[in-house]
DNA sequence: TAACTTAGATGGTATTACGAATTAAATCAA
DNA sequence: TTGATTTAATTCGTAATACCATCTAAGTTA
């Protein structure tokens, strides 16, 4: 009892295992902090640091990067302005929508983005180490599964 | 060039295929996502819930807590107060301690982390439906190698 | 007993994120 | 074309998060 998500022989492939689960959650939460912790040492938020990701391949309006964060249009403007002040990104008025603005990346944002990115690859290399390399790909492809 | 994270052919298994690196981090950002909807369903935070889950099996001393939640004591102290208010945790002196605190769920509490639980697997449950069962197991067994 | 260390709480600060209200631009209707 | 409505973004006020520095009380050590 206590728990109520064992792996009940039950009606198909419905039942969540709960190893599964937990397994699930605690990577999550490892590779998360690993995500902010190497964003707070560039003084940056993991939400800041994900809109630098965003905005590697993209030039979103705000309500667009709104919707890519999940996070309302207001958050966002605070969030830009912050990141504007530290010349990471840039604000430029749409030409197809005089109300609309459209942010972007500065030479210093793709800068940071990229060497950011490489210090959490450094970073979950010991993590990801523990696998063969067969073992890799077939997490990879599983996850892939998942997501897709 | 930019993304310096290929599968370079380096001197070993340390280099952190570009794939692997993004679809752990997607799944991660997923799965946070949906703790984070779910803990707010409760007006309670990820923090919180996290919390919650880990007195679940434990009674720790507020030092404790903060380090298993990766935080400073003192940000634990207003966290638990906020959550002592709502009647989910309670504080108890320790007696072998005169300075120490030990943080235990109530059973309103216990109720709660239950039940969010619950929920969770509900929610992850359409996410890792796409996999097949024998393919679930591999998931656990290599998320499990990797964190051990 | 005096000096030090540790546990927790408190106060002040910056950030985050929200909702409500505001301004400006765009669209739709008459 | 004017007027009403919708939409994009910002601003404002609020609550929570988490930090650091500081404080108090309780333990430990010299």
């Amino acid at each position: 009892m206590g728990t109520d998500t064992g792996t009940t022989s039950g009606t198909g492939a419905e039942a969540v295992p709960a190893e599964l689960l937990d397994n699930l959650a605690m990577t999550s939460f490892t590779v998360i902090a690993l995500l902010s912790r190497t964003a707070a040492e560039h003084d940056m938020s993991l939400t800041q640091f994900r809109m630098l990701a965003i905005l590697r391949d993209r030039t979103p309006t705000m309500a667009e990067l709104a919707g890519f964060l999940g996070l309302e249009r207001s958050s966002v403007s605070g969030l830009i302005d912050r990141v504007a002040r530290r010349g990471l990104v840039r604000r430029t008025a749409s030409r197809s929508d005089g109300r609309a603005v459209q942010v972007s990346l500065t030479d210093d944002g793709h800068r940071l983005a990229g060497q950011v990115r490489a210090e959490v690859a450094g970073l979950i290399g010991p993590l990801i180490g523990t696998l063969t390399g067969a073992e890799q790909r077939r997490l990879t492809q599983l996850l892939g599964k998942m997501l897709a």
